[in-house]
DNA sequence: TTATATACGATTAAATTAGTCGGATATAAT
DNA sequence: ATTATATCCGACTAATTTAATCGTATATAA
């Protein structure tokens, strides 16, 4: 109920950590896996996706692992949970129409005005904000 | 993500509609359940719960069913979901403090934040408000 | 007595989320 | 060259949460 992904947890565990690293050194999604107790193959997926998403770099082999390549001052977290997970919805149709009771339903407008306002609410803070 | 259940979804058109009646007419939840396209067994354990917090009241046997027996406008989203669903929280430390990096979190702070804001949000949307 | 309705526990099914496994590629160090 | 360390990526399995069903009991108006 109204719960976020462990997933985005993870990555922003991450991105926070990878943010407050010196310019040059790189970090291994191992290391970030062993400190903050998050199982290492689900993490290196994630730091898989947040490097095709531009957010981190990776550099392979001995002595590699990730760097920021993003300002995380420049990015709220409403941004970046539909970045990794899709859109953000409290009911299904805010993001789709099917529902069988969309031809009757009484609280459509108003569960969207409340979709809205925790929407706004997210966009109100950056991920520099979350250190 | 981010969702609310059916549950709450189908405990709120319930009142909505139970609260658009006349005063002394009962409606029976199976009529409730056809006309939002609701099974009918899901929706009976909802106004079954819904009348054991007295928010609404039941009239068994034949010409029964539930009428609304609270004042919709003094109750806010957030109190009526906690009722129905327990606390919420956008992250599981908000709740409980069984997380495996709780000693070395690094966003556990902003993340309540972020959870505060949005029960903020729904404390100031009052149930007569989603009609 | 019958039909309609709530009450309620137990169970099953479906969907979502979380985590694991296996193997590929890149590259620094030896 | 070989080895060790690391990213990369798809397929799969497990766990949890959510949704729905089943069966039976009880109340009551007609």
């Amino acid at each position: 109920m109204l719960k976020l992904t462990k997933k985005v947890e993870y990555a922003l565990i991450s991105l926070v950590h990878l943010s407050g690293q010196e310019d040059d050194i790189c970090y291994p999604a191992s290391k970030i896996a062993k400190k903050y107790t998050i199982p290492n193959e689900i993490l290196a997926k994630i730091l898989q996706q947040l490097s095709s998403l531009g957010m981190i770099k990776s550099i392979k082999g001995p002595k590699g692992g990730y760097k920021i390549s993003c300002e995380i001052n420049s990015i709220n977290i409403f941004e970046f949970i539909e970045m990794i997970e899709g859109p953000i919805g409290i009911v299904d149709c805010t993001i789709s129409n099917d529902c069988n009771a969309i031809h009757c339903c009484s609280i459509k407008d108003p569960m969207t005005k409340i979709n809205n306002q925790i929407i706004e609410t997210l966009k109100g803070i950056t991920l520099d904000q979350l250190s």
